[in-house]
This record gives structure tokens, C-alpha cells and sequence, in this order.
DNA sequence: GATATATAGTTTCAGATGAAACTTTTGGCC
DNA sequence: GGCCAAAAGTTTCATCTGAAACTATATATC
């Protein structure tokens, strides 16, 4: 004789069923895009820089000189999108690249005279940036907010390995 | 006769100078990234979704019937993403379109019977990806993570207004 | 009730994207 | 030295994306 209730397919209560608005990914996913849309506006309009050309400046700038692949290490962006970024400015003169002697495979890319003039116009204006979206936090909220994040990454660490997310060195 | 130092160009130092892997929107980039990319291949894999599309489902299935604007304006995406995700989901059968008797321009949508049950398999898949995500956090830490999204998403609402965002109806 | 303006949704087009293939060079390994 | 696997970057190709143009309908103004 067949069972009652027990076996059929569970049906599932709002419980399980998940809000969007609640649900953290999609709530990072929009709050991040927002950002990024309007910052890309910024340096598109003022600057003809896009973010990925952007972020090369800066991680040369600040860390430089680099090869193609140290960028890619880190600013978390994929072979393909450095190597476009790069050839863009070269072109717009704000990079350099020379060859590495010892490994003729690898470039060595670093900023230009004119790269570090960008670098030092664009930095206060992203910091402008980063400060009016923290004026409502105060110091300690920062500092809570900072924690939390590197929570978050490590979590995201488990979803997903850092190396297979994008930062791909081949 | 010249003056010195004061009216020359400010030579920046290292303050104003940024660094990548400490700004906010940066940081928050990366991560949303990781984690939507992350459950972007869950969905594909196990559902054939797409975030665009699984984002209808899931604002059908909670607010039901809508049409494709009020779609677009729960979701923050934009009425193109909206119309390319209605289309492959009636395809496939998963949600139902009618046309608004009192308005022929609007259409209602909602979930057919198999989207229901689409929903009630992939809400638990990224609950329990949510609860991952969070396992390093107190409930307190998630209760001040709320928090803090909120305040920045106000920030962000200074930076760029909701509707020029993305949630575009016209 | 004709004309103008606005809205819902789709289509078009030009550029962005990333996986996979490719080229070149290097580093074993025999 | 010769051969094979791996790494650095680039190119290709198929897909995704969103701004702008477009279609159809509705609303406002006269």
C-alpha cells in the first residue's frame, strides 16, 4: 500500500524559497555595479580610460615595473583583458614595455612620464570617490567593514579558488 | 620674479597616490565577481540559467505577475537584459506571457508550472551557496554586514541616482 | 478628435568579453 | 643536443552587452 505524505516531494515553504533582495550575491552584484558604472563614467569622460586600463596604471604605479602576468596576478583581471589594456596604452604612450633579457617571453611594463602624470590626476579623483561613499560610515563602521569584506573573500575563497576565478596566468 | 615651491605644480606623495588592492570599489568588484561568477557556473551547469534569467524567476516566483518594466525595476537590470531573458524563458517554457487587457503595451508574466518548480530547486542551490559564503561570520557580523551594504548602497545612491543606474524604464 | 508627447517592449549595431587555439620561448629530461 | 611539457602573451571566434533607433500603444493638449 502506498505511504501517505512522508515520501512524496517535500513541498517547499517560502523558507526556501530565497527573496532576492535579501540574498547577499545579488546584493553585492548590484551595489558593485552601481559603483562601477559610475566610476567608469568618470574616467571614460575625463580621462578615455576604461577600469581594466585604469587598474594597470595603478598597479604600476604602485608596484612597477611588472610583467603582463604580474599585472594579471594582481588586479585579478584574466590574460586576455592585461594584454588589451596594455596595447592600448602603449598606443597612448602612458606605458612602456621592454623585453626581459633572461626570459624573451616576458615583458617588462611600466608607467611612462606622461602614465605617472595620469596616475597622479586620476588617484585623488578615485579617492574623492571611495571617500563620499564611506560618509555615512564612521570609523570604527570602516574598520568593521573592512574585517567583514576579508571574511567575505575568504568564504568566496572556498566557493571558488582564486586562481580559477580570473586571474589566470595560462 | 618666479616664486618658488608654492605655485608649483604639487608634486603628489604617496597618500594621494592609491592603492589598488585597499579601495573599496575595487575590492568590491573583485569579490562580487568571484562570487557571481562562482554561482553563475552553478546555475549554467546544473539549470541552463543564466543570472539574468534566474533573477526573473526568482522575482517571479516572490512578486508575481509583473510586468517586464516592474521586472526590470526589482532587479536593477535593464529592460534589454529583461526582454532577452523573457524571451528565453518562454522558449523554454518557464514563464507565461499575457497581454494586459487594459494596456496593450504592458505584458504580465509569470511562472508557468515548471518554473515554480525550477524555482523550488535552484532557491535552496544558492541559499545553501549564501550560507558558505558566510560561515566566517557571527550573527552579529552578518546582522553589522546588513548594515554597512546599506549605508553603502546610500553612498552609491549619492554617487549615481538608482533609476540612471541600470533599472532603466525608458 | 487630431496632434504631440511619453511609455512598454523589441531590434539593431558596434564594441566588450573570455574560452580556446596559437606562437614563441623556456626548462626539464634522456 | 633533441624532445616534450609548460609558461608568457596574442589572436580568433562566438557570445554578451547596452545605447540608440524603432514599433506600437497610451495619454495629454488643443
Amino acid at each position: 500500500m502506498k505511504q501517505i505524505s512522508d515520501t512524496q516531494a517535500p513541498v517547499p515553504d517560502d523558507r526556501d524559497l530565497l527573496d532576492l533582495e535579501r540574498f547577499l550575491p545579488y546584493r553585492l552584484s548590484v551595489l558593485s555595479n552601481r559603483i562601477s558604472t559610475a566610476i567608469a563614467r568618470v574616467y571614460e569622460q575625463r580621462f578615455g580610460l576604461s577600469i581594466p586600463e585604469w587598474r594597470l596604471i595603478a598597479v604600476l604605479g604602485r608596484f612597477g615595473p611588472l610583467s603582463a602576468n604580474g599585472v594579471a596576478e594582481r588586479t585579478y583581471m584574466d590574460k586576455v583583458r592585461v594584454s588589451r589594456a596594455v596595447q592600448r596604452l602603449l598606443q597612448r604612450g602612458l606605458i612602456e614595455r621592454a623585453m626581459d633579457g633572461a626570459d624573451r617571453r616576458r615583458s617588462i611594463l611600466q608607467l611612462s612620464a606622461e602614465g605617472r602624470t595620469i596616475r597622479a590626476e586620476v588617484a585623488p579623483l578615485a579617492l574623492d570617490i571611495e571617500r563620499g561613499l564611506l560618509t555615512a560610515l564612521s570609523r570604527t563602521d570602516r574598520a568593521e567593514l573592512d574585517r567583514l569584506l576579508g571574511l567575505l573573500d575568504a568564504g568566496a575563497g572556498q566557493l571558488m579558488p582564486v586562481d580559477e576565478a580570473s586571474a589566470k596566468s595560462s
